[in-house]
DNA sequence: TTGACACATTCCCATATAGACATGTAACGT
DNA sequence: ACGTTACATGTCTATATGGGAATGTGTCAA
């Protein structure tokens, strides 16, 4: 078998960066495909396939205005995935030893790289 | 071109619901690989491949005993996950609401539905 | 009605699975 | 050395892409 069709659910979905790009656009308010096209450079085609499958799941709305369709973004949809990460909260190490870590890192003299 | 490989990053590698539940599994502890079989009933090279992946990307730790591998699940990996999701929180239709919608659906008298 | 604009869909192709099955390999006991 | 245990990997197959190019569809203006 192959693997789950990227319309099962919103875990396959979100794999594609191009579609977590789209939903980071219309997070905000409703755009016209047109407009994704433009900011996010890609072809109008793919852009279109990509509204499809995440409207398929949910992830998007859609509605026509002329000859527009203006999408955004259903958070909703989006927090099953959150809740998932979420269980695994209290395992992370935390983070402001990371941060340090990292800046110290950063300040090493060159001769001890 | 397919789609990205599964090993590409942490979103693709958990779009595989096993592979969810294998780092459910492995969250709380180190569990050698037939530990992973018995649990989830799954045939043995099913999960040495969906293990292939999760440590490919990070998702899970291994280190051999004897003649067992124990793995365990990396939470940090999942962090990224957690937080591109987080960014919608402030999105999201307040829960209580929809308790509260569906309580009424639920109860409605059948004569109404 | 015709033309243009804004999208959606279809076709073809190369690629990457995930399952089933077979086989390879490392570690241990004797 | 040999057999067994515990995993890992390889092979084969059916399926689902995502990109590119072409084409179809719906809406509006004149």
């Amino acid at each position: 078998m192959a693997r789950a069709a990227t319309t099962s659910d919103a875990f396959n979905a979100v794999a594609e960066p191009r579609r977590r790009a789209i939903l980071n656009y219309l997070a905000l308010e409703e755009r016209p495909v047109g407009a994704i096209v433009a900011r996010l450079n890609l072809e109008q085609p793919s852009v279109s396939k990509h509204l499809r499958v995440l409207r398929d799941v949910g992830l998007v709305h859609a509605r026509r205005n002329g000859r527009h369709m203006l999408y955004r973004t259903n958070a909703d949809a989006i927090r099953p995935l959150y809740e998932w990460t979420k269980t695994f909260e209290r395992f992370w190490q935390h983070q402001l030893n990371r941060v340090k870590e990292r800046a110290e890192a950063k300040h090493q003299p060159l001769n001890k790289v």
